[in-house]
DNA sequence: TCTGAAAGTTCGGCGCA
DNA sequence: TGCGCCGAACTTTCAGA
């Protein structure tokens, strides 16, 4: 599926997606046009997803990070979906299996804020909430041996 | 502490973020040198941590994805987490508030590696897995109006 | 490998707060 | 008066043949 030197390619754009195709073929010992070639097959295969810049949450002004465990009332669970959809401070959800039934990540600015929100969907779902103490590992690849 | 312009770099470079200065320049109706002068500094500033690409976890090789909430056993906090981050197929892991004291995520390639995973910290928390079933919200900005 | 084209950077000068 | 912007020219670098 993919070869080693499309992980690479993949690996050096990860950790900076504005490399030149030159820079790039300097990294995977090949010429431009052959890089060229393999990116854009790995878009066009939807490998990479999107190019795009990762932010600091704070600086954006949102200080509070926030995980909130769902469980979905009876018979509200498309509602709820949607309704998490379209609140912008999730900026993250999952559908699970389990005891829960989404975990969010909300990004927000006061507590009262994330009490707000979850107020909004108290009609539709339990929520356990926690706050974001600390991020021991932030957004990495996993290992690009495939 | 960020104008409207500043969110609008940002917005486009979220959406792609191999953008030109010239085509930055366009979207923002300002001149290319007052671009590159702010994308200077948000970067300076560290409001963006980094250019980035997203990629797609089933091309990589990993069907599967997970949630795992961790509850350190009793003075095995410290070297939980050392732990953690020294597992490759973890890609983000946040320390929390409540009765869990980490959530991990993890990309595995099958149940069974997620076991084995999961066995190699047995020794140091109790786990409760999830498995990722929909992504209702892929990763995606919140409002930029601060 | 080469070449045309487009990129980012550097200037002086202007307008606005 | 200082900061930020504009527009043009320069230099480097890029993508495609």
């Amino acid at each position: 599926m993919l070869d080693a030197t499309d992980r690479s390619i993949l690996a050096a754009l990860a950790d900076n997606a504005r490399l030149s195709l030159k820079e790039l073929a300097g990294v995977v010992k090949l010429s431009s046009p052959a890089v060229a070639e393999r990116l854009r097959r790995l878009e066009e295969r939807g490998v990479i997803r999107a190019f795009t810049i990762e932010l600091d949450p704070q600086a954006l002004g949102y200080p509070l990070q926030s995980l909130v465990r769902l469980h979905s009332l009876p018979g509200k669970l498309h509602i709820l979906q949607a309704q998490l959809a379209a609140i912008p401070e999730i900026v993250e959800c999952d559908k699970v299996t389990g005891e829960d039934c989404f975990i969010a990540r909300l990004f927000v600015r006061t507590i009262e804020q994330l009490d707000e929100i979850l107020e909004g969907i108290s009609n539709s779902a339990t929520t356990n909430t926690m706050i974001v103490k600390a991020q021991p590992v932030r957004r990495r690849l996993p290992p690009l041996a495939g």
